[in-house]
DNA sequence: TTGAAAGCGCTAACAC
DNA sequence: GTGTTAGCGCTTTCAA
């Protein structure tokens, strides 16, 4: 009952037609009479046959596969993106191939174009995984379908989010409520990975200040890691200072969970005496009754994923690019409040 | 400069050598003079080959593709395992795919041996996916290389950890603090799902308890679901009853967090009135300064891949199951101490 | 509407 | 040590 060695041949044979019949009637191709095509199925069906997609890839040069590119796996933003585009690709019918690159070198391998990657898949999602110019017209040449998350290429269809103006209108706010002196912590670039996510907050960050005429300060500017130890020892970085900002805005959720420690260690009343807010809004900080800006990493993966599929299509009729800014929203919750008088 | 089409005949002929021999060199195999190696190293470096992995799929048989099964992708333990997994599998040159079964049905499609996937890798890995004794035997009689990760089925290579003994541990950390009446809270088989380690935990519970003496008591266990309002919402019922226990155990650390802000909300001390302890340890739980016990799933991750890749040889000599129990220990914090007097 | 046959790019006997 | 050749299981002209 070992149904793994069964061949279209045996269909074939089975359904007493040829294999070039059954390959037409199994794919729901037009030119099959459909007395033909119910044997062939009912074939099919009785064999327990299943089409081995390896040989069909080679027939066609089709994988069906879809390789996702992540700098890595483990952290809350790209696991729900993962999830999104697994969940959409899966139901799709296409093989999810993972490959997380930490470093500079594994991520060039991925992005030139001849990467042996390329033969293994059809299309590639990059999720915060800069690709240089180069790579986007080596990229560009080949006839994979390229998805971004978190960078615009001009090039290839794109899911992102507005980090800028985030950033801007959640400092707006704290402007509103009074700050006059908020600091910034964020995580710098990893491990020989840029990274354009945190610069961006930071930009957003200044933007919000200079825009309310208080203009920043760098020197209330801590790049630190991604780590909430990391976020809370820059946290104490800037209280500890002899004008210490009344607010911190963190560029993500983890880090403001670090601010708040410190901010707890030092005695520091929230929002009393110190306004946190972070960005993300994952599903801790509505525990945590933290202000942050919320985004849904899972639906900007699905809608990658989404983009993906659409591709071919998009490239025949040469419609113009698909870029969608995911939505963003500001979460004004507990931990941000009027400065001290 | 489209290197794309290059094929093993491009570097034959360009070598001055046989596919055969090309076939040969590029793998290291041997019977092939240092010589012609080299030249054959050399012409498919300066045509910029790169070999077809779908090609040799056919031929051999062998993928170099590994699955990887998990209920779902985007939560703590799951990202972690997966990242590790991957970590070990790309290094040794293996494609990982991934799949996420979020029902019956499609587990079952995935654990039959004859499932589509199953042409598709050479090995799989099914992370808390309880499998059924005939599903095992099905897959026992094909030649795909299984490992389990979270479930033990005396038919493969396992990663588990001891949740019953873990979970024991630290309640009887809470009776020797003089804690009698213990709540217990956890998230129940999920969407149609079995899943045993909820299930292992709360046995590990009633251990503690019963051989302390104390007895447990049924009426003091919620099953909820993994969200951490929903941990909240079961501590609160806890906590309102007429003879509320002193401390609350919960199977996971999101709801023991949820449990935390009950207690805040309630306006209980912790741990001067409610003692609070999780399982898992996660980033965060060290900032919640939570006392739980400590596992490391990427290191399952790593240890399951590794058994993987391990399989062929074991197979071929016949050596025992290796069964890997990866280390959990107590991480007692400042959420735990004496019950008030 | 159907079938015969030539690949897809590689590997693995088998012969030399 | 190297080459010849027959597949791997499917798809896709091209003819019928």
């Amino acid at each position: 009952m070992d149904s793994a060695g069964v061949t279209i041949d045996d269909v074939a044979r089975r359904a007493g037609v040829s294999v070039a019949t059954v390959s037409r009637a199994l794919r729901s191709l037009p030119n099959v009479s459909a007395a033909t095509r119910h044997k062939v199925e009912a074939a099919a069906a009785e064999l327990d046959y299943h089409i081995d997609r390896t040989a069909s890839r080679l027939a066609t040069g089709r994988t069906e596969t879809v390789g996702v590119v992540v700098p890595m796996l483990d952290a809350w933003y790209f696991s729900r993106v993962m999830s999104g585009i697994e969940a959409i690709l899966s139901e799709a019918g296409y093989d999810v191939l993972v490959t997380s690159v930490t470093d500079e070198a594994a991520r060039h391998r991925l992005a030139s174009g001849n990467a042996p990657l390329r033969k293994r898949v059809d299309g590639l999602i990059f999720v915060d995984v800069l690709l240089t110019p180069d790579e986007i017209s080596a990229l560009d040449q080949t006839s994979l379908h390229i998805v971004t998350v978190g960078q615009r290429t001009g090039a290839f269809p794109a899911v992102t989010i507005d980090n800028r103006g985030a950033a801007r209108d959640l400092v707006a706010h704290l402007v509103d409520l009074g700050h006059r002196r908020v600091g910034f912590v964020a995580g710098g670039p990893a491990a020989d990975l840029p990274f354009s996510v945190p610069g961006e907050r930071r930009d957003g960050y200044a933007d919000g200040l200079d825009k309310a005429g208080v203009g920043h300060d760098e020197g209330l500017e801590v790049w630190t890691g991604f780590t909430l130890a990391q976020g809370a020892a820059a946290a104490r970085q800037l209280l500890e200072m002899p004008d210490a900002p009344t607010a911190i805005f963190a560029a993500s959720d983890v880090l403001a969970f670090g601010a708040l420690q410190a901010a707890r260690e030092l005695g520091r009343a929230v929002p009393g005496e110190l306004s946190v807010a972070g960005f993300d809004d994952r599903e801790v900080s509505s525990a945590m009754d933290l202000t942050t800006v919320h985004q849904d990493p899972a639906a900007q993966g699905r809608a990658a994923a989404a983009l993906l599929l659409e591709e071919p299509a998009r490239r025949d009729h040469s419609e113009t690019l698909h870029e969608i800014v995911a939505e963003t929203r500001l979460v004004l919750r507990g931990t941000t409040a009027a400065p001290p008088p």
